[in-house]
DNA sequence: TTGAAAGCGCTAACAT
DNA sequence: ATGTTAGCGCTTTCAA
């Protein structure tokens, strides 16, 4: 990399009249600047990041903790922050907390030292277990402000983006209720999790209100067969007639299984699934699905992040973003 | 953040002691060693790594360039390159390509100022319609090293990481033909990057060594209803009875279509598909899928590119390592 | 055993 | 209009 200096030397100037030049400054004589701009073009000259990082003391870079990345929701999110903090000048140093409370609190740290300007994080599934906040209230006092997404410590005062899940459950399950199902049940595989818990309630409170049935839910576990569990779950429930899936995968399996096991879809099963397009194209026929705009998601949370660390009013009020879900009929459940 | 001039200044030092202190240097006096330690410790003390990297040309930094998050096998491969990186003392930038060649450059580019020390990537798909190579050579020239897996540029002299694209396909085609299936077609819905064409040549060579059926080709464009493609190909050519796909939707999407036209899946119609575990799940029977190893794709390539970093063997020969795939049996295919 | 000073690449206040 | 200098936080050589 060409710096500065080897520039003023081979220019016979000083350096900072280099570094003036190159900024425009209006100090400088017209023909020096376009001598030292043909140089520098002519060198392919960047100024170096990381000294000017350091003289700034900012990095314009984002410290993005996600728990996984094979998770398609959580991964859109993070094409969504990519794409806007790029957009806004920003780079994003990705680590993937991989759910354990470990990982997460040891990225913050490794992170915090100068490495990027602030956070954006979804909660990992152990640190929601353990309900450990400590950490995240360390870095902010730090001075290194946090976006949460989807998951989020309702403990930690500052900025979050999260999604409507109670009432976009609740308001499906109204729907299948309308539909006249008898039996709705629920089917999840993130018990786990603050929004798996939203979505439960969302769902239980719909059912409650009806008061002609009773809630029927099926919690599998990360480490279970998902197909055989949810296949004896129908085989031993046979009076479901609509399942409500709380994970993209549960959705899916539900419809194949039931197709399966004699079942017509929608006609004697209706079933509705969080899950994105792409999961939605899994199953025949197609799942009605509830969308979560992930991506939308992850650009509003950096534009929080950015915001803050520009105008850097970190005392300022912290804001909670609800980004509404869609609900997306299609084949698997009536009209 | 507490720097070295705040703790000489609290102790009575100088800087250079404190440093020195830190870094258990023998020159330095027991009891002082403990006095920095101590105040070190109580105030968090960690090195600003930007200073780091600005006194020591490093960063410990990898950027990443991905041309799609969403798609599950690249996001395990950066799953992959983030562990054994994060292992290893190295973070990564994220980069997104979007299959674009002008983000591609200008992620290389935005990088190449010092932020990073080196590169991982894969081709975006515009740069391999286009095969434009100069700015790969142009930063490796920078010299910033870079290591290309799965979808690469065979004339950038650099260290690469691949699949045995040609060979799986070839297996697996071979074992349709040994199932005795008259009528075997290929099904893919990325045409347009090399690992597609390898497959499909992989395909074409078994078909064509057996002298008994001609290629069945369905390429399917990424606009395209997927389901409606298959499902009109399956219509229109009725005596197929056993489908190699290309891509992990193709597959399930195949699956879930024959089984929904009648057909004994897999009696009628035998299916392989290039899938992951989680995809494998969302047909009913499972997928018999050939698997990519995407974690250690990523891992090797960190390894690679992190051994030549810190090697600074910038004029070593260039390595391809090819991870190879596994083929794993399940329902879809008869045993 | 400790400290002073230089330098990584850059900007900006302050000379000239 | 151009140059000198200090300083961001750190390591390291050289001097005391």
């Amino acid at each position: 990399m060409v710096t500065l200096k080897q520039l003023a030397k081979e220019l016979n100037v000083s350096i900072s009249t280099v570094s003036k030049a190159l900024n425009n400054s209006e100090e400088i004589g017209e023909d020096t600047v376009k001598r030292v701009k043909e140089l520098a073009e002519l060198y392919n000259y960047t100024p170096n990041k990381v000294a000017l990082s350091l003289k700034q003391n900012k990095t314009r870079t984002i410290g993005v903790i996600i728990p996984n990345i094979l998770n398609h929701f959580l991964a859109k999110v993070l094409f969504g922050i990519e794409k806007e903090a790029t957009n806004l000048g920003y780079n994003i140093i990705t680590c993937i907390s991989n759910e354990s409370l470990e990982k997460e609190k040891e990225s913050l740290m490794l992170l915090a030292n100068g490495s990027v300007d602030g956070f954006i994080l979804s909660v990992a599934e152990e640190t929601q277990i353990k309900n450990e906040i400590d950490h995240f209230k360390k870095t902010i006092s730090r001075g290194l402000p946090i976006v949460m997404f989807d998951r989020v410590a309702h403990d930690v005062l500052c900025d979050k983006v999260i999604v409507d899940d109670f009432d976009a459950t609740y308001n499906a399950t109204k729907d299948l209720l309308l539909e006249n199902r008898k039996n709705i049940a629920f089917v999840s595989n993130i018990n786990d999790l603050s929004v798996g818990k939203l979505r439960e309630r969302g769902y239980a409170k719909a059912i409650l209100e009806d008061n002609s049935q009773a809630p029927l839910i099926l919690n599998i576990k990360k480490k279970d067969d998902h197909q055989k569990k949810i296949k004896s779950f129908l085989k031993k429930n046979k009076m479901v007639d609509a399942i409500i899936a709380a994970d993209s995968s549960s959705g899916i399996i539900a419809i194949n299984t039931a197709v399966n096991l004699g079942f017509k879809v929608p006609k004697d099963m209706s079933v509705i699934g969080f899950a994105s397009k792409a999961d939605s194209n899994h199953s025949t026929p197609r799942l009605t699905t509830i969308r979560q705009h992930a991506k939308v998601i992850g650009a509003n949370a950096a534009q929080m992040l950015i915001d803050r660390l520009q105008k850097m009013h970190l005392n300022e009020d912290v804001k909670t973003k609800i980004v509404r879900t869609s609900f997306i009929k299609s084949k698997s459940t009536l009209k």
